[in-house]
DNA sequence: CCCTGATTCGC
DNA sequence: GCGAATCAGG
């Protein structure tokens, strides 16, 4: 492969939005991230202010394509009922809350199976609301993978009941070596600190 | 461990 | 000019 003029472009345009080289090599195909490396040092833009946007605004977690492009124009928002029954972090107080301080969905209350430990679920009210908030938003572009879709490289958050059809995991990239995405390692490990006496 | 970009240097 | 190998860091 050879750096055609439309490749270069290409090359350009995604340093410019700020993907990584090997992003980048992965899209062109038939290169390196270090041929893609290369090339943006060749062309003299290592420093990416080219590009007039500013910031990368955080690579968006690949799209997959899985759902059918459904955006019109704006939507009044919130049109999404039939999803998964989650947790609403801002509603506190008014959730029921177990002894571990979960909330329980109703979803969830309803199939309770008889006394079964239930995976460990964050305990909200030991959690930063910033990590909670971020789990939250999270699950609702989750992958939702199955038990079989499983690998060293997705989130192995569970959520929901494993007696449900709702069961899923959360299947984001993960954190490097950790066995959860970004914004389940933030609520997966709590420094034994701040879980000190915290008010009920 | 996995990933990032930076640099070097034989081709 | 090209890019694998290597380096340096997260």
């Amino acid at each position: 492969m050879s750096w055609t003029d439309e490749r270069v472009e290409t090359l350009k345009r995604m340093w410019g939005e700020g993907q990584s080289a090997s992003q980048i090599a992965k899209e062109l195909g038939g290169v390196t991230r270090n041929a893609v490396i290369g090339k943006v040092h060749r062309l003299g833009l290592s420093n990416r202010a080219g590009a007039g946007a500013a910031e990368p605004a955080e690579a968006a977690p690949a799209p997959v394509e899985a759902p059918a492009e459904e955006r019109p124009h704006m939507r009044t928002e919130s049109a999404t009922p039939q999803r998964a029954p989650k947790p609403d972090p801002e509603a506190e107080e008014v959730e029921e809350l177990d002894e571990n301080g979960i909330p329980i969905s109703a979803a969830r209350r309803a199939i309770i199976p008889a006394g079964q430990p239930l995976p460990p679920q964050p305990s909200a009210n030991e959690i930063s609301p910033e990590a909670l908030a971020k789990v939250n938003e999270v699950e609702k572009s989750a992958k939702k993978i199955g038990l079989m879709e499983l690998t060293e490289k997705t989130c192995k958050w569970p959520v929901g009941d494993p007696a449900t059809p709702d069961f899923w995991f959360c299947g984001l990239p993960t954190q490097q070596g950790k066995p959860y995405c970004e914004a389940h390692v933030g609520v997966a490990f709590q420094p034994m600190s701040s879980r000190r006496d915290r008010r009920r």
